[in-house]
RNA sequence: GCGCCAGUAGCUCAGCUGGAUAGAGCGUCGGCCUCCGGAGCCGAAGGUCCCGCGUUCGAAUCGCGGCUGGCGCACCA
C-alpha cells in the first residue's frame, strides 16, 4: 500500500536526521492489534535504543520530531507504550484499497519481492513401489501450495517430482509382483521378505493375466521380474499421476533417478566431491566427509560391492538442478527423512553451494480420524490410509485445505467427519460459504461482479465500523501472501481466510446491499471482498464457488 | 545415549523472526431468524504460554538445564 511506502520512507529520513543509516527493508510495520493504537506502527524507535544509547521513549519523541511526511495520507501521528510510533490513516486512504484490488482482479496480493528468481520446489517424489497415502497428500497441498505462494511473490518456481525408479525398492515391487502373478495360476510362491504385500499387487497380477496369457507365469524367472518390474513402475506411476491430477497437483518436471545413471551424472558428482577433496577410501567402502559440515558422522557414498547408498545419486540429483539454473531448492520431505537433511546438506556445502540453495521443509505425518476412532490401514495396501479415499470422502477442496490450515512442521489429525460437514464448524466450508454470499449479491443483482469498478463511485459512505474493520483486512492481504511465502508457510493464508471470511460474514449479516441508498459503494465493497477471498483460496489450489 | 520437531484456554491450533492488556475456532453458557442463503450472526466465562535458571528497557518468542510426546540415528531407501 502506498501509504506503507511514504511512512517508510519518511522514517528512514528522520533516522537519518538522528545520525542513523537505517535500511528501508529493515523498518518494521506492523497492524496494531488494538485499533486505538492506530492503523500502522513501528517499533523503530525501540529498535534504534541501543544503538543510541539513549530510552526508547525519548528516541521516539526525537524521530517524531525529525519526521517530515507529506499532507494526505497519515492524519495523526502518536508516541505511545515503551516507545511505538503509532500512525492513524486518513479515511480515504482507507477506501482506496478497494480501488486496487478492484483494478488489480487476480493480480490483486501479488507482488515482486523474488525478482524472477528461479526456484524448484520438488515434492511428493513418493516412490513408484504402490499408491498414495494421506502422507504424501499433505506433501501434495503443502509443496504445490509454497510453490503457488513463490509465484505469487516473483519467483520463477518449477514444481518436480523425482522417481526413484533404480534402487531395491524397485526390485521388491518386481519381486512381490511376479510373486503374486505365481499365487493367480495356482503355485506356492511367498511374497518376499520386505516386500510389498498390499492387495494392489494382486489387483496388478491378475490384470497382467488376462492381458498377457497365462503363458506369462511360465516365463523363465529373470524374464519374468524383469517384465515385473517395468509393468510394476509404469502402473504405479500412472496410478499416482491420476490421483495427484484428481487432487489438483500439477508437475512440471518428473524426474527419474534412472536418468541420472544415463547422463553420467553420478560419475561426474563423485569426481566433483573428490576433486575438491571431501572423499577417502576406508574398510573397502569410499566415504564423503561430511563432518566437515556439521554432520555427525561420515556417510558412505560407494558400499564396498561396488554399489551406490541412496545419498550419491541424490546429490548428484540436487547439483542437477544447480546445473539446471536455480537458485534456490527446495524440497518437501516426510518427517521419517529428516534425518537425512545434514548429509544431503553436506554435499551441497561439498559442492561449494551456498547455505540457502538447498532447503528441506519437513513436513509431519498425518493421523486421520473418522467417529472418534483413528483409521490406521487401507485394505487395499495393508498400510496407510490412501489418499485417494480421503480425498474422494471429503473432497479436493476439504482435503487440501485441511493439509494447509495446520504448520507444516506440527502433527496433524485429520478430522474426517468436520471435513465433510457442511457447517460453520467446517473452516473450508466457512470461507467458501463467505465467497459464495458476496456473489450471490451479484447474482440477485444481475451484475458481473468482476466488471464492477470503484471509479466515480462515493466510498466514503463505508464508515460502519464493520466496513472499516473489513477494508483494512483487506489491505493486509498482500503482506500476508508475503509473509507466508517468505516463511513457506501457506497456513499463514488459511488463518487469513478465516478472519476475512468472519469479517465478511458479520457485515453481511448486519448490512443490506441490494435497494439501500449505500448500494453502489457496498457493490464495491462485496466485489473486493469477494476477489481477495477468490484470491485466497486460488492460491491455496481450493476453489472459490460462486454458489454452494 | 545422540539429533530434529513439538508442548499456548476443556479440545484443535495461531501468535507476523524480541514488543503494547497472549488470540481464533470448536465445546460450554446466554442472546438473535418478515432479510442479497440462519448452511448464518452477536455476547460471556475460560491461561502457571510444560518446569527452572539466564540474556535486556522488554521473553510464549533467544540461550542453558530438565520433563513429556512424535520422528530419526545403516556400507537401507
Amino acid at each position: 500500500m502506498k501509504a506503507h511506502d511514504t511512512i517508510r520512507a519518511a522514517l528512514v529520513q528522520a533516522a537519518a536526521r538522528l545520525g542513523v543509516s537505517v535500511t528501508a527493508s529493515a523498518v518494521e510495520l506492523e497492524r496494531p492489534r488494538d485499533p486505538a493504537h492506530g492503523d500502522v506502527a513501528t517499533n523503530l524507535a525501540l529498535a534504534l535504543a541501543k544503538s543510541l544509547k539513549q530510552p526508547p521513549r525519548a528516541v521516539a519523541e526525537r524521530l517524531v520530531a525529525a519526521l517530515e511526511l507529506p499532507p494526505g495520507p497519515v492524519r495523526k501521528v502518536e508516541i505511545a507504550g515503551p516507545g511505538f510510533i503509532n500512525f492513524f490513516l486518513a479515511e480515504a486512504q482507507l477506501a482506496s484499497v478497494l480501488e486496487a484490488i478492484l483494478a488489480a482482479g487476480e493480480r490483486y496480493g501479488r507482488s515482486d519481492p523474488g525478482n524472477g528468481v528461479r526456484v524448484n520446489v520438488e515434492f511428493v517424489s513418493a516412490n513408484p513401489t504402490g499408491p498414495l497415502h494421506v502422507g504424501h497428500g499433505r506433501g501434495a497441498a503443502l509443496g504445490d501450495a509454497i510453490a503457488a505462494l513463490l509465484e505469487g511473490t516473483g519467483h520463477a518456481v518449477v514444481r518436480e517430482f523425482y522417481v526413484n525408479d533404480a534402487g531395491t525398492q524397485i526390485d521388491k515391487l518386481a519381486r512381490s509382483l511376479w510373486a503374486r502373478v505365481q499365487q493367480r495360476v495356482g503355485r506356492d510362491v511367498q511374497v518376499p521378505e520386505g516386500g510389498y504385500h498390499g492387495d494392489y499387487l494382486i489387483e496388478l497380477a491378475e490384470g497382467i493375466l488376462a492381458r498377457e496369457g497365462r503363458a506369462f507365469a511360465d516365463l523363465p524367472q529373470e524374464e519374468g521380474i524383469g517384465r515385473c518390474r517395468s509393468i510394476g513402475v509404469l502402473s504405479q506411476r500412472a496410478e499416482q499421476d491420476e490421483d495427484l491430477r484428481e487432487f489438483g497437483v500439477k508437475f512440471d518436471v518428473i524426474y527419474f533417478e534412472s536418468e541420472l545413471y544415463r547422463g553420467q551424472l553420478i560419475e561426474r558428482t563423485l569426481a566433483d566431491l573428490t576433486r575438491r577433496g571431501y572423499t577417502y577410501e576406508q574398510d573397502g567402502a569410499l566415504w564423503l566427509r561430511t563432518t566437515a559440515f556439521g554432520d555427525d558422522k561420515d556417510r558412505v557414498l560407494r558400499k564396498s560391492d561396488g554399489t551406490y547408498t541412496y545419498l550419491l545419486p541424490d546429490i548428484a540429483y540436487h547439483r542437477h538442478k544447480r546445473e539446471r539454473g536455480f537458485a534456490r531448492a527446495i524440497d518437501v520431505w516426510g518427517a521419517d527423512h529428516h534425518g537425512y537433511v545434514p548429509r544431503l546438506q553436506a554435499g551441497m556445502k561439498a559442492l561449494g553451494y551456498p547455505e540457502d540453495f538447498f532447503h528441506a521443509e519437513i513436513v509431519q505425518l498425518v493421523r486421520v480420524m473418522r467417529g472418534g476412532e483413528e483409521v490406521r490401514f487401507s485394505k487395499r495396501t495393508g498400510d496407510f490410509v490412501m489418499l485417494r479415499d480421503l480425498f474422494e470422502e471429503t473432497g479436493v477442496d476439504a482435503a487440501r485445505y485441511f493439509f494447509l490450515m495446520r504448520r507444516g512442521d506440527s502433527q496433524f489429525v485429520f478430522d474426517v467427519d468436520l471435513a465433510k460437514s457442511q457447517t460453520e464448524e467446517n473452516p473450508v466450508f466457512y470461507v467458501q460459504m463467505a465467497h459464495a454470499r458476496m456473489s450471490g449479491i451479484f447474482r440477485v443483482a444481475a451484475r458481473d461482479p468482476a466488471a464492477v469498478r470503484a471509479d466515480g463511485t462515493d466510498l466514503s459512505v463505508l464508515d460502519a465500523p464493520e466496513e472499516v474493520d473489513l477494508m483494512k483486512e483487506l489491505a493486509e492481504f498482500p503482506r500476508v501472501v508475503e509473509g507466508a511465502a517468505r516463511t513457506l508457510e501457506p497456513h499463514r493464508i488459511t488463518g487469513y481466510l478465516e478472519g476475512l471470511a468472519r469479517l465478511v460474514h458479520a457485515w453481511y449479516h448486519k448490512y443490506r446491499v441490494l435497494g439501500e441508498p449505500e448500494e453502489a459503494a457496498r457493490l464495491v465493497l462485496a466485489a473486493g471482498a469477494r476477489q481477495v477471498l477468490a484470491n485466497g483460496l486460488r492460491l491455496l489450489g481450493i476453489s472459490a464457488p460462486d454458489r454452494m
